[in-house]
RNA sequence: GGGGGCGUAGUUGAGUUGGUUACAACGUCGCCCUGUCACGGCGAAGGUCGUGGGUUCGAGUCCCAUCGCUCCCG
């Protein structure tokens, strides 16, 4: 009996090409005294190492977070699992009282490839931070989630690089899908939730065997991992288009990694629950900022003088109070306001943006709403 | 008044004994970022080498004059 509870409000038949897109509240246990729950479809931020950067919990809850991720390779080196977890586990640690979800790790051991030694038993690799040599195990990640006291905790799968041959690809799948097993034997905190991760790369065949291989455990509910990692943006979707229906309907979906916000909305389409990205926090810093007419660079010249809000179909606290001429100057300036504003409203387009698929959803017009974000971004920024 | 030093990209500077399209940093301009090592990455534009002569096959480099700035001595 899972502890997660899902339950579906719109219909998600889907006779022929109709949208797949689907509305549900998710009910997690809750460590803190109150069950949470969930809307879905929905955006998690990225806050890897106990922080959504330039965000307090105070402004998280004002741009209605539901869901933020922290991560098992980075909160292990520091400040330590144990020491997180002496401290009051995570959410007492970063004063967050939301759900949290914690990434196994396993992408780090892709993303950090340069000198990790992968085998059958697990990851060796070395910090990032001061060159020590560490041991990942299916286990370890599983006791570091325990410690840290996520609410969902993900499985340690091997994610392949892109490309891989047939050959590489299959041997992550199937060391995934040991190591899921092996993970689901180290037992958990009364609260927390586990989520499978199904690999496959590009090939449609190993998809759908991964995805078998992932949904035979007892999982409460199931990721697409390995993709957005190199592929184009059309292959991504393609598969994200052709693995979702593979998923049971009545458990969380959730695509990992992903992604820009037309991703997001061609996700949905395809039928996915759950998205996380750094794209909105990390882009913010680096001046990139998401508005309903498409991309904004706040460094160009042209906002200089620009007196208007950053996104005039915002209503976020950023776009009401400041000129983009305003915001351009803090980034110039390198201010730390900058990256805090641009972080807020980033975010904040980026849960609005659910917020609007999941009532377009329920009130069954998803598509002719696609139909007015696509029309939309057509108009030139300025 | 005498003597020395310095004038090279928007800025600060590098330019070996004279030798291809004069270099760097910062700044400017643009693009990129998909389970975060990353307030970062990539690229572009921008210079009649203070000015005028001279030597030389060839001068940012040497010589003369001149202008500007600066230091030292009277």
């Amino acid at each position: 009996m899972s502890k997660l509870k899902f339950e579906l409000q719109s219909d998600t038949r889907d006779s022929q090409g109709n949208s797949r897109a689907r509305a549900a509240k998710m009910t997690l246990p809750g460590s803190l005294g109150e069950p949470h729950e969930i809307l879905t479809p929905m955006f998690m931020p990225v806050g890897t190492v106990g922080s959504v950067k330039g965000m307090t919990p105070g402004d998280l809850k004002q741009i209605q977070a539901q869901v933020i991720l922290g991560n098992t390779y980075h909160l292990y080196l520091r400040p330590g699992h144990a020491r997180v977890e002496r401290l009051g586990e995570l959410h007492r640690f970063m004063g967050y009282s939301g759900p949290i979800l914690t990434d196994s790790g396993g992408f780090q051991v892709f993303s950090l490839a340069g000198l990790n030694k992968i085998d059958d038993e697990g990851v060796t690799f070395q910090s990032h931070i001061d060159g020590s040599s560490h041991r990942f195990t299916p286990e370890l990640s599983m006791e570091i989630q325990r410690a840290l006291g996520s609410d969902i905790v993900m499985a340690f799968d091997q994610c392949p690089p892109y490309p891989a041959t047939e050959d590489q690809v299959r041997s992550a799948m199937s060391r995934t899908f040991a190591w899921a097993k092996r993970g689901l034997n180290i037992p958990l905190k009364d609260h927390q939730t586990r989520f499978g991760i199904f690999q496959g790369g590009l090939y449609e065949h190993l998809r759908k065997e991964s995805a078998q291989q992932i949904m035979s455990l007892p999982f409460d509910g199931f990721a697409i991992g390995g993709l957005s990692i190199g592929e184009s943006p059309d292959m991504m979707q393609e598969m994200a288009r052709l693995t979702t229906p593979l998923l049971p309907k009545d458990r969380p979906r959730y695509l990992m990694g992903v992604g820009r916000p037309e991703d997001l909305v061609e996700g949905v389409r395809a039928g996915v629950d759950m998205f996380d990205c750094v794209m909105p926090t990390r882009n913010a810093r680096n001046g990139q900022l998401f508005t309903s007419r498409g991309k904004v660079n706040i460094k160009n010249a042209r906002y200089a003088d620009d007196t208007g809000p950053l996104d005039p179909d915002c209503s976020c606290e950023v776009c009401q109070k400041f000129t983009r001429a305003y915001l351009r100057h803090l980034f110039v300036s390198k201010e730390l306001l900058s990256a805090r504003l641009n972080t807020f409203h980033n975010l904040f387009y980026y849960l609005e943006l659910m917020r609007q698929m999941r009532a377009a959803i329920l009130e069954g017009r998803f598509d002719e709403w696609a139909k007015t974000f696509y029309r939309n971004r057509e108009d030139d920024v300025r």
